[in-house]
DNA sequence: CGTAAAGTTGAATTCTTTCAAACACGGTGG
DNA sequence: CCACCGTGTTTGAAAGAATTCAACTTTACG
């Protein structure tokens, strides 16, 4: 843990909110809980949906190890990939939490989910976990919201920036990552579906970036070559916000 | 409360999901908790702030009437509106809950607010509160996901048909309608930063909706000039959910 | 009534999509 | 080992959508 905390402090630091200066990784207190009160991990192949849009959702989920996509196919056919999930955040809470599920949920790599069959009911007796809940929901929506931010009002090479500094980000400060360089599951095609564009003008715009030696994908791996112009592309206006990433007191 | 059942039945029997067969206009618990609790409700006028991003945020409110606008300016000084806020919701809840507003709140008509100055406190001692908060961020979160959707896929004329729809529905469900009209408090600038594009350009697809009689904007007023056409145009994606929209059984 | 703010229109430019075709790579079966 | 196939990536050219800039009109408000 040491070596995450120098490394989100080091993050931390860049973040132009003071209220950053003294953020840790935080021990998620959602998969603590899981842990000691219903320990049913088990693991799920890359490719494999953890469930799909419209069915019954049964149980809420943390994402231990891996990556999830949440994605969402609209009557006409188009398909909207959300914010990935990654390790340590909760997933399938909805307003109908034993409704039809309102995406699918698919494993962009081999992943290890815990299964949380009652939040609900746990909630009703743990007020803290109840608010915990609410915490991790207030976080999505911002993460949420700055996605939303950048379609509306970015082209497509800072559309790209900012989702992969989003992501390194939000990997680095678990450790997930290697240097200047992360795993990067995604197709082509999803990045598009995440960002609102066509997969041909996210290559012209991946090609534009790797020319003007900024980041490179290749063999599902994401290389940050220049990590400050990334940053003047995206606007600094970027924070590291996810449900897992700053700790609170509560 | 009656015509608002009726409305809501037939707006939702419009709903492409079944479990919208049995939703209701929902009595907000929170407001109900609120009015027995802290009944301490003021108005504030049109153009008005409730608080200013950056600012330390004090306290959760909810809107009993009028109209409130949630929007961030960025350092580049890119201005996002997000969600409109209607009477019965639920805003100022956020990931620090006392620290620095992620967003400014300002009035676009005269409103009416509850304030809420210990909401984590209640929490704390009422898991209901606290899963109905976490129920109402979800529910935030699915209408944010909507306009992320709409921006991501949608060309002028169409997100602006959506976002009609989307304000004509939430507004009727609450009674806040007279036949297909409603109030509308937003600049084609609010339309503009709200959905991603140029005041000009939707200065431009609102002459086209008006042109093909689907929808008219005039003296901040809204009409539906032909609501059937609306609904295909937005792709009947659209599902009536929002904090104040759903009954579901706590 | 006069001023500022909001809305409207046109033309040129930039960005993005569409369609079509070619290429690269990994896996399979012969 | 190689030919084949499918998926994903790359490239080009043309069409379409949205922005920019500039000018003008209308509306709102003190």
């Amino acid at each position: 843990m040491d070596h995450n905390n120098t490394l989100s402090a080091i993050i931390c630091s860049n973040c132009p909110r003071r209220r950053f200066g003294v953020c840790k990784v935080m021990v998620n207190f959602i998969s603590q809980y899981c842990d000691s009160h219903s320990p049913r991990q088990f693991s799920l192949l890359a490719k494999k949906f953890l469930f799909r849009q419209g069915e019954e959702l049964q149980d809420a989920y943390v994402l231990r190890e891996g990556w999830i996509q949440l994605t969402r196919v609209s009557e006409n056919g188009e398909r909207q990939v959300f914010r990935p999930v990654l390790p340590g955040e909760l997933l399938g809470v909805q307003p109908d939490s034993k409704g039809p599920a309102i995406y699918s949920a698919v494993a962009a790599l081999d992943s290890v989910i815990c299964d949380i069959p009652n939040l609900d009911t746990m909630c009703l007796s743990e007020p803290k976990l109840a608010m915990r809940v609410a915490w991790v929901a207030a976080c999505d929506m911002v993460l949420t919201e700055m996605y939303l931010t950048n379609i509306a009002h970015r082209n497509a090479r800072e559309r790209i920036a900012f989702m992969a500094l989003e992501l390194y980000r939000r990997l680095a400060m678990r450790g997930l990552n290697e240097g200047y360089m992360i795993q990067f599951p995604l197709k082509q095609q999803d990045i598009a579906d995440t960002l609102g564009l066509t997969a041909i003008h996210v290559n012209r715009a991946l090609h534009v970036l790797r020319e003007e030696n900024v980041l490179t994908i290749h063999k599902h791996q994401l290389t940050i070559l220049n990590y400050n112009k990334l940053c003047t592309i995206v606007g600094s206006d970027l924070e590291p916000m996810s449900s897992c990433d700053i700790m609170v007191d509560v």
